[in-house]
DNA sequence: CTGAAAGCGCTAACAG
DNA sequence: CTGTTAGCGCTTTCAG
């Protein structure tokens, strides 16, 4: 048997081309390409024969040579903030998964939050002509990047791609954009609204960059729970500042040292409530009888603290899945327009351990 | 102004390609490719118009029509099993970003742990021909396997890529792979001596699929470190499985409930640990009071645990990084042989706070 | 410094 | 069913 390295080894270092294998099966290499694709009726004699000579010369197509020639790379660009944050690994996760069943390949690249990073990764997906490019996560509401946005979403949607942006809002009217969302307001509305109904008033919100539209409807939610009930909403209760485990950390720290009179707190996401948890057992503080604590995302390792956190759930890996299928289902009207295209998730509260009636006399003032 | 979308408008949906813009510009095509690649001396004026041009077009390059003229694709690839595993999601990362610096895009694809799946991903890759193809995690020692594998190597030497085994060893002997790997052995040796030291000497083993080649390692420095004290390594004590933290909690689970005399467990990786730990706070064993426990590559979420735990240090980012740092560096002699190439990294043991001396009474037998 | 022209490896009509 | 023939959009000699 003549084995693969065998071949390539006598044939030298010249990459086995299409032509080689048309040859080498003595037939053209338009029937080659009609076998590998097996969209055109070929010979069953024939086919085994070209199939022989792939094996026998090792032969790989030539993705790009395809990609040109044809039309579809077979390949789906995402953007995120951070690799190893589940929030956005879950995601990925789920867009790997979809683009490898529909036998794509899946591009990644992380902008670490920068904006101008962003729009560059988003023109190099361009340039690669993924069939999609999925941008995740919450936006600055800043009118420059979203303009730059929306022309890369123009030129996406003018090349047959698709611009989806998952977890954040749309960047104007009329532009091309896909939308896979999940209610942030609404969550944070719910989550809030549970703590008052087991009695909590003085509630703080903690974490969240300023402005970060994520954060910024979650915070409105809370806000808006607050003060159905009439509640003030004071700032020394708004401590916004990032969405990791550190600043919940620190901030929770410092809150605890205020001996601030509170006696629930809500994270922004379960990052930044794992952070706050630390601080507060560091400090002795229980959870939740001292001080009850609900997060958001509802991250798989929420359940594994203790207590288990109560969370709003957010179902980010088939956010990730929603995105390509949103992205690659066309949505072209008859003139060929491409129209819009929305999906928006459910979220629910998921009720654990983290969360009590408050304290008779609040921690730190007894 | 004339914005990149009004001229896309104006131009219809036909692709802006390069002698759209020499045209636009009243050069060739040549010059165009010139001032993209500024590598060429291009008058200024010249070059100030193409550049022009391509603004006012809105002109993105073709990363396939380029890789196919060139040579160079400007991408790596990466194959792991699963991306929300922080073992896999912190090498994922350190590859993106080393690929990022040097100007490359990165694909990632997720294995799921299947090998026939994991063949079928380089073959993708090579396809793409990308610049490497990163191989990440253990592997089963399976002469099929290693075969094909060899063959993909063989494949991409021939192309000028290169195949890197990160966290996996070699599949055979002159095979031009690329190695990153770190000491499995000595850091299990390590950590069970550390155990050992603190007085412990009935130790259990926990968790690692049979027979893949990490947790073989693993093992393998275990019970080399028990048997160099002269303690027995009981069939009881070794409890293979798999390397997630459900794995964890079920094995642990089942030792408590047997009773099992042990007072310190060894947990093949930290996902492990976690598990273990959470099946023992479960049925109110203390760590380390009553039982002690260790984990294996220190991924941050350790130190979040309570008690912290010990465990061995693995630079995982470093290892992706290193990975594509090591397929770019072109190893080829002066026959144009490729060369093999490996880095071992430094593995360290993090003493935290989950191990204790053994308690007087074991747990269970009060 | 710039243009013309020959591919890179493949797909997709268009003829048989 | 199969071969011929154009390109896809770019890089890269080779000539000016």
């Amino acid at each position: 048997m003549t084995t693969q390295s065998e071949s390539a080894a006598i044939r030298g270092a010249h990459t086995v081309t299409m032509s080689d294998v048309a040859q080498q099966a003595g037939v053209s290499s338009a029937t080659v390409s009609r076998v590998l694709n097996g969209n055109y009726p070929v010979a069953q004699s024939t086919r085994d024969a070209v199939k022989r000579a792939i094996d026998d010369l090792g032969y790989t197509a030539n993705a790009h040579a395809r990609a040109l020639a044809s039309s579809s790379t077979h390949s789906v660009g995402i953007i995120v903030n951070d690799l190893v944050d589940p929030f956005f690994s879950y995601i990925v996760r789920g867009v790997e998964q979809e683009a490898a069943t529909t036998g794509r390949l899946c591009i990644v690249a992380a902008s670490q939050g920068d904006v101008d990073r962003e729009i560059e990764l988003i023109d190099r997906m361009i340039s690669q002509r993924t069939d999609a490019v999925i941008v995740v996560g919450g936006g600055y509401d800043d009118a420059s990047a979203r303009r730059r946005m929306a022309e890369r979403a123009r030129t996406l949607a003018g090349i047959g791609s698709a611009l989806v942006l998952c977890g954040r809002p749309s960047v104007g009217e009329n532009v091309p954009t896909k939308i896979v969302g999940y209610d942030n307001e609404g969550g944070a509305f719910a989550v809030t609204e549970h703590l008052i109904s087991q009695g909590h008033r003085r509630i703080v919100y903690l974490g969240g960059p300023v402005g970060l539209s994520t954060s910024v409807a979650r915070l409105a939610g809370y806000r808006r729970a607050m003060q159905s009930h009439g509640f003030e909403v004071t700032p020394e209760l708004v401590r916004q500042g990032a969405f990791g485990r550190r600043f919940g950390h620190a901030a929770m720290s410092e809150l605890l040292d205020a001996r601030l009179d509170v006696t629930a707190v809500f994270a922004a996401n379960d990052l930044v409530a794992a952070g706050a948890l630390d601080a507060m057992t560091a400090q002795g503080v229980r959870v939740p009888e001292d001080i009850s604590l609900v997060g958001y995302d509802d991250i798989p390792q929420s359940s594994e603290l203790t207590p288990k956190l109560t969370t709003v759930h957010v179902p980010l890996e088939d956010m990730g899945r929603e995105s390509v299928r949103l992205a690659l289902s066309r949505t072209d009207d008859a003139f060929g327009r491409h129209a819009d295209g929305e999906i928006i998730v459910g979220t629910r509260l998921i009720v654990r351990e983290s969360v009590a009636a408050p304290a008779a006399v609040p921690w730190g003032h007894r």
